[in-house]
DNA sequence: TCTTTTTCCATGAATTTTCATGTTTTCCAT
DNA sequence: ATGGAAAACATGAAAATTCATGGAAAAAGA
């Protein structure tokens, strides 16, 4: 099992090598882009697009989210979203109602197939998690996802959302 | 100071709200995208483009990395980096050599304004990290820095460079 | 109430990225 | 050696993303 209480000596002052190997920003990019390219085979041999995807997963155990909410979800800015969720209708994944409350905003809502799928991958998503934090241990994993919701915590998004994002 | 062993109970079994909130992936990329959004306003602030930079992070503290390389370092495909790399050129960042080891390949180097540039924007991205990291103390930093670097060794890239990447 | 300002989303134009493909060089097995 | 396969990169066409902008609804102020 890896030992993150044990790895390298001084992981912060690092003196040697590309500047990036010791970057938080960049490993944090390093290891999304690697973590998350396994999977998005998977995505894309159901026909999505990562960002489609993302935006599926968003509404899991969402009953319907604005664009703005999504765009910020996907990690896209909201003209992008609102192409993504177009197409993504059309296909019969998702279905776009005029909110109650406020009527500028697009309430997008998973139908009943967007669902199927999205509760097979997200599964599916699940089952590769745990593959990937095995090696870490329970406790380094809940620690390591502790501190990525700390660290998103601490950093709010551009244009803040009404809660906390 | 952010305390990483006491945050919630059990992150891992995540019962409640949208899937994405427990998801290792996500929260990846979430914190990757707003961790880095502050500091990319410095960077345009440049006049460079977010994979623009990536590649005068790349190239700083080496002394020379190929098209390839830097398409994983940079996490676009090659295509692209390719096209990043002749602006930056005619921009007159980088120069591109031939390689003397393997004629196929384009080594890419900074040139003298590139690094100037570079030196500069990393200096100003290390202050950032301090900033970033600064409120989980020294220890819960190198250990969230050691376990994104183990993340990181156990996933390789898609297209097995020579080394581990 | 009636502006004035802000928020939320859609859309066309421009930019960026990616896909598909071709060329050149290297590697490997005869 | 040599012919075939694989690797590295460039490039044109296609697709995706982003920028700039506009309209409609809500919020804020006078």
């Amino acid at each position: 099992m890896v030992d993150a209480t044990t790895t390298g000596n001084d992981v912060l002052s690092e003196a040697s090598g590309r500047f990036v190997d010791g970057y938080l920003a960049y490993l944090l990019a390093q290891a999304s882009s690697r973590i998350s390219r396994e999977f998005h085979r998977e995505v894309e041999a159901s026909g999505l697009s990562v960002t489609e995807w993302r935006v599926l997963a968003s509404l899991s155990g969402s009953d319907g989210e604005s664009i703005g909410t999504l765009a910020q979800l996907a990690l896209t800015k909201q003209p992008t979203l609102s192409k993504v969720v177009q197409r993504m209708e059309a296909d019969g994944l998702v279905e776009r109602t005029g909110a109650r409350r406020d009527r500028r905003q697009t309430l997008v809502r998973l139908t009943r197939k967007g669902r199927g799928l999205a509760d097979s991958l997200c599964a599916h998503a699940l089952r590769h998690q745990q593959a990937v934090l095995e090696p870490f241990g329970h406790d380094n994993a809940a620690l390591l996802i502790g501190m990525l919701k700390d660290l998103i915590a601490l950093h709010p998004p551009a244009a803040p959302l009404a809660d906390g994002g």
